[in-house]
DNA sequence: CGCACGGTTGACCTGTATCAAGCCGGGTGG
DNA sequence: CCACCCGGCTTGATACAGGTCAACCGTGCG
């Protein structure tokens, strides 16, 4: 709901061959296949590919969607992919881990405006006065593929699948933050909550993982941080979701025993 | 503060010769060149165009961009530009006039997402699925050019300064809702709606309004919708602000008294 | 083993919502 | 031209969600 997913094709091979990363796998309905290929620094190769570039190309656009990727970068926990007030260059396309982007007051306050998993882009905030408005922060060890983006402007001027493709992107972006803005307007803690864990399960699900157990990359704080809440708020919703059997969770580890109750709470009316 | 207003060039010209549109002009500081030519329906000639179009192009380029608007289309006060769910063709340039976007929850509640005036573009949410997935209202008779993406893209293909622009002004919408998101997220009342105000003044006088009078185009309740208040909570705001000698209020004209006032209520550290 | 950080829970407080009454001003019709 | 009406606005009284402050716990890491 603060989210797009809906152009957003299934996705046949999960993100990351690791199962501990973000959540628990499905009960092998889905293979997951490590061809030796993969292991290729190219998109062409990338089992992530689907989730973020475009689709339907032939054999020589695939090549020069290869071009764009300049390198790869690893971000250990808690470093910054970059900064607020950095020079933009590049896109991100994220392999692997789970980053938080946060942008800040001058007095100290901050805000997380987003957590981003595999397959996802970050970094668009920068290119309106190339330098980067907000801090992306890898919540677990991670890496990157790193995009300059006169590279991508160029190869999208070529290439028109790339070119909609980038359009798309940042639609998305835009139209998720209208739903966060939804979300921070005019939702009460308890539906925060709600619309947040359906969204990022809803994520990991689309990623190959469990539509029903999550663990939580962040904080309570952060958690707070993005839906406009105290931490002591979220731990006491989390709590009275447990009361209530919707959920167990145990520390971050979370499991989801009543997906609906969440989607009555985020959708009052379909409650009949 | 929740804009990215910095890298928008300052405009020579007024947006609008009607000077009651949305505030008080210059005491005449600033002269209002209405020439023959700005009749003429190109972007080529439109004083708005430094607000909407690449800057520092040479004449066959700006050629080419007249051939990005392909008409022009007038909207009634309190009519819709594009509605949640129709299908997405265009981006829209306000030319003259005042919108509101909103987005809505199916159980009716609704959420202001921004307030637009001249020279700004709409309908980027719909790019990622080919449809709107929020209304554009016009607060006042409106006047946009209608710019069908189809033709942006291919355009931008070949001028290399028209898709920069294009990816600036989606990035410049990214960074602005992320303002938002801090501002929902972490202020309280006072603070939102000193920066509203701000951000509102600030824009018009970008457009050769005044820096301390405005006339509002839209209800108390709409600004709660936008600043995740009731429009009780508003109003009492603005009362405080008046009692405290920060401005005066009467109805929806705003005179801003003391500026500094509400710049230290949005960034606290500063009052020394 | 113990420390420190993250999380939980309780008691209390406050900012904003809610409900309600009345006001103001602009537009309409007599 | 005036009276009325209605939508938008203001203001007051009260309720309550969530914030704040504080104590404690648990767990994972050094």
């Amino acid at each position: 709901m603060s989210d797009a997913p809906s152009t957003r094709t299934a996705l046949a091979s999960p993100a990351s061959p690791s199962d501990t990363a973000h959540g628990t796998h499905h009960s092998g309905s889905i293979p997951i296949q490590v061809t030796p290929q993969a292991l290729k620094v190219v998109c062409s190769n990338c089992n992530l590919r689907e989730l973020c570039m475009p689709m339907g190309l032939n054999d020589a656009q695939l090549q020069r969607i290869d071009e764009v990727v300049a390198t790869r970068r690893k971000v250990k926990r808690g470093a910054t992919l970059f900064r607020n007030g950095e020079e933009f260059t590049s896109l991100y396309a994220i392999r692997t881990g789970f980053f938080k982007t946060c942008v800040a007051t001058e007095d100290g306050r901050d805000q997380v405006t987003g957590f981003q998993m595999a397959g996802e882009i970050i970094g668009l905030d920068g290119i309106v006065n190339d330098q980067h408005t907000c801090d992306a922060v890898a919540l677990e060890d991670a890496e990157v593929c790193v995009m300059p983006f006169d590279r991508i402007e160029e190869l999208s001027r070529e290439v028109t699948a790339l070119q909609s493709h980038v359009h798309k992107i940042m639609s998305r972006e835009i139209v998720r933050e209208h739903g966060v803005m939804l979300l921070l307007g005019s939702m009460r803690a308890e539906e925060r909550l709600a619309a947040f864990l359906l969204n990022l399960v809803q994520r990991l699900h689309t990623r190959g993982f469990s539509q029903s157990e999550l663990v939580l990359r962040m904080t309570r704080e952060e958690i707070g941080s993005y839906l406009g809440l105290k931490l002591e708020t979220v731990s006491r919703t989390f709590s009275k979701f447990v009361e209530e059997g919707t959920m167990e969770v145990k520390q971050r580890h979370v499991r989801i025993i009543d997906p609906d109750a969440l989607r009555r709470l985020v959708n009052p009316q379909n409650c009949g």
